[in-house]
DNA sequence: GCATACTACGTACGGTGTACGTGCTGTCTA
DNA sequence: TAGACAGCACGTACACCGTACGTAGTATGC
């Protein structure tokens, strides 16, 4: 409510001059929480955690992070950090979004928690600004609007996010053998009820069927399907 | 690390036979639960402020649901029974997809916390299903594998939420004066530094411009895109 | 009649984010 | 050079959280 020092975390100095020098760091507290996040999930990270891992006291933390909240979009920004992108577009559009694609899906793998965290906070952290930077130049070249390219610049994320989130969730889920065969129950039950004949269907179809396509394949499939959209010029649709 | 028994929901029954009538239902639980957290985003739902709001102890609510995560899960389902979809199929699957994702879109706004949470957490209560099953019913002449009509599902849902959660983001953005300032001001930092030329260029070209196209509008384009995908012929694609 | 299974709910425990105060340290100003 | 002062480290404390557990009451099946 009193906002005496500004709210978003990238306006505030990391360090003024006056003062001792601070024992730690925003990235070593960063990195302290998402190896927690990594480790335990998104609701294990807690700022006691983070202290404890960094040999702190818990509430010397808030000399680096005025609330947690800000802590997420340190962590975002510093996972953003790990997209190995070239320094300029190789000229071919839809390699270089694919290759984009590709750098987002392993951090997202790498960091299971990202995609939930990320749809809820939009991030715009130095890093994240890069990752911006490097699509925008991808699509020089691409005569549309500027908040179009905005526009499709999130789709493009959105999708990565959904697809990474999709492979957590069934990881997740196959780890559980009695929550797969509690699954199986219900939807049995459901079928038997006759409300839902497609379902039925569907279900019985699906059920026995062996291809389990290669993950990596699928997703170039997906998202080469979103890059055409995105490549496409402007006004080639009904 | 809890010992996961993930107990779905869906297979234990309401009330069994046995001792005193309930005083209250899941439905009603899941209906207080979830106007708190219209009221006050999902972080401001407890199970004390619910059993308040209903005039039962805190404690009671466990005789109905068994943690406060399985609660999410009727949450998610009510709002998934307020889908109005027709019967049957009408017969141009084209325009059933996009009336299913508006129904989704006017829901999830009513709800904004809708997506983020059904992205972590796949549901499948009985109006979820239902949703499932009207989706199969239209795509019931596409001659696809029944798991990829899973998938299309899946992707469809997931863009409905992509859609609402960056309504909500940029709702809330907007709505704090101060945020919206500090972001101005942070991305101007940003551009004068000369390292994201053109994120500057297109920031530049996109401030001053007036069209805030009709919300609706860009929903029913967006989404548009995304049902030619999903009802284009299997093998159409490159 | 009576065991049984369920409802209702108070109490309590271990966890959370963080406001506040206290002492210290280094730098800038008068 | 003296002192004010900003930033740092951290302990304590508070309000709130999810929920395990125990107790008491009540309707049903045998």
């Amino acid at each position: 409510m009193t906002t005496d020092r500004p709210e978003l975390i990238w306006l505030r100095p990391e360090r003024s001059a006056r003062g001792p020098a601070p024992a730690h760091s925003r990235a070593a507290i960063a990195s302290a929480a998402i190896a927690l996040a990594d480790a335990e999930g998104l609701a294990g990270v807690s700022m006691r955690k983070i202290a404890a891992s960094l040999g702190a006291g818990t509430m010397s933390l808030y000399n680096y992070v005025p609330a947690k909240e800000q802590l997420f979009d340190l962590m975002l920004d510093a996972v953003a950090g790990e997209w190995k992108l070239p320094d300029a577009p190789s000229g071919d559009p839809r390699a270089d979004l694919l290759e984009f694609a590709t750098q987002g899906l392993a951090a997202m793998r790498r960091h299971s928690w990202v995609p939930a965290l990320v749809l809820t906070r939009p991030t715009i952290g130095p890093n994240s600004l890069r990752c911006a930077e490097f699509f925008l130049a991808v699509m020089a070249d691409n005569d549309q609007p500027a908040d179009t390219k905005m526009e499709l610049f999130a789709m493009l994320n959105s999708s990565i996010c959904m697809f990474a989130q999709w492979e957590a969730n069934q990881r997740q889920s196959g780890g559980g053998e009695q929550w797969q065969q509690e699954l199986v129950t219900y939807l049995g039950q459901a079928a038997a009820t006759g409300e839902y004949p497609h379902l039925a269907a569907t279900f019985a179809a699906g059920t026995g069927r062996t291809p389990d396509l290669d993950p990596d394949a699928l997703f170039a499939r997906s998202i080469d399907r979103v890059v055409g959209i995105i490549l496409a010029p402007p006004n080639n649709h009904a």
